[in-house]
DNA sequence: CGCTGTGTTGAATGCCGTCAACGTCGGTGG
DNA sequence: CCACCGACGTTGACGGCATTCAACACAGCG
């Protein structure tokens, strides 16, 4: 069955395509469905393909030597990952891990370069996706740098409900399940430090929390946490 | 006067090109000299150029709100800096300053796009630099997630000298001016800590320091205590 | 009904940041 | 040439934040 392209036709990635283009480029692509939990590619496994997430949510993982885990970032739908090709490098990074269901377009890295002078629009997104990881991940290290665990911990749980959040009876709910393990691997921190801390924001209204699941009730108190700027 | 290829022609970023096109690339480049300690571009000012260092060492510094600094990156010669424009940005995310006094190679950005038909091999470099600075910059994210102080700075030693070492009498030494708070501000760490452990590694014969200055005299020594395996 | 994964909480330890005081080098101007 | 001054470097003492370890609680699931 051909791939429709309303599929894509909304994404920012395919914006100033015409139709028939968006239909060459889908000619070429494979979508695939990846259960929870499952594993799309593996860190320093060859690249082989580039993903677009059609739906759910895509956990992107380092691992150290010794066996530490570190959450690069989350992918949302609508993103690409896996572009391994468009940094000219021949093996994946990090390895991407479904958070929930997910639906994804692949393509084969021996498409890009035909891709690239078809739709250098499309190219040009890709150019600019990493552009902005980069610009985040050296956001990450200055935060890490210079604030404190509760401020980073707060900043990871704003971007999370602002860039994945639902909105829910109470509050902004980060709308895939999420554990306390993982938001200390997103910060540099321990699960037991990020359990106390919600724990005492919970106390204080700004969120609700349980098992893998996290409610912003007061977006606007987190902020100040996050700068720092709470009265007590 | 007229640039001459042979500033370039070796460079990885030019490589794959004809002597011709180096030519009609120069001719839209312009050629400048930065004083030690001034200022090429500053954060947040609106991009309009794009750079090649000739010679010298430049730091890239990211400054927070509440004026804390962090060193994001040294260039060495030979590289891009300053490529707000391939990542789609218009102003520049960190200023850069010249360690020492510099030669460097500008473009204005309007030129980036007929460049990028003209010379693809070239963009192409340039995207892979981006590429290889997200890939960079997640490895610090690790480090700081997962090592502590020493390795760090340890690390950060190491990948100066090895980047931009020459050798000296006594070992590698670090061929631009660096003080403990450069390197505090690389490693998220305070100009105390690593005048310590610079004081303790002297101590122990794996180094030589004093002001400005950085001579690794034991690299192996160095790699063991990045990797939290020195016997002590 | 046990088992595994997740979350909570207390207590103790220690790394490293902070502050203070002092030492030293190098450039500059009288 | 020398005195001064600012930038850089060193070291000790102290304290706090966050990790670490341990023990327990609870949920979901086979």
């Amino acid at each position: 069955m051909p791939l429709d392209r309303s599929l894509i036709a909304g994404l920012p990635a395919f914006s100033g395509l015409e139709g028939s283009e968006l239909d060459s480029i889908l000619a070429q692509a494979c979508s695939s469905r990846f259960p929870r939990n499952s594993e799309i590619f593996g860190q320093d496994q060859e690249a082989s393909h580039f993903f677009l997430l059609l739906s759910g949510h895509i956990r992107v993982v380092r691992t150290t030597p010794d066996g530490d885990q570190i959450i690069a970032r989350y992918i949302n739908e609508g993103e690409l990952f896996g572009i391994a090709v468009a940094m000219g490098r021949t093996t994946y990074p990090a390895s991407a891990v479904a958070a929930v269901d997910c639906v994804a377009l692949s393509w084969p890295n021996s498409t890009w370069a035909e891709l690239q002078s078809r739709a250098p629009s499309f190219a040009g997104s890709a150019y600019q996706t990493i552009g902005s990881r980069l610009q985040d991940t050296q956001e990450r290290v200055v935060e890490m740098s210079t604030q404190q665990v509760e401020q980073r911990i707060a900043s990871a749980v704003l971007r999370l409900v602002t860039q994945s959040g639902r909105k829910g009876e109470t509050g902004i709910e980060i709308d895939f399940p999420i554990s306390r393990q993982d938001i200390a691997e997103m910060t540099g921190s321990t699960l037991y430090t990020v359990s106390r801390l919600l724990s005492a924001w919970e106390d204080e209204g700004i969120v609700r929390s349980g098992r893998q699941k996290i409610t912003v009730t007061d977006p606007h108190a987190l902020m100040l946490v996050a700068e720092n700027r709470r009265r007590r």
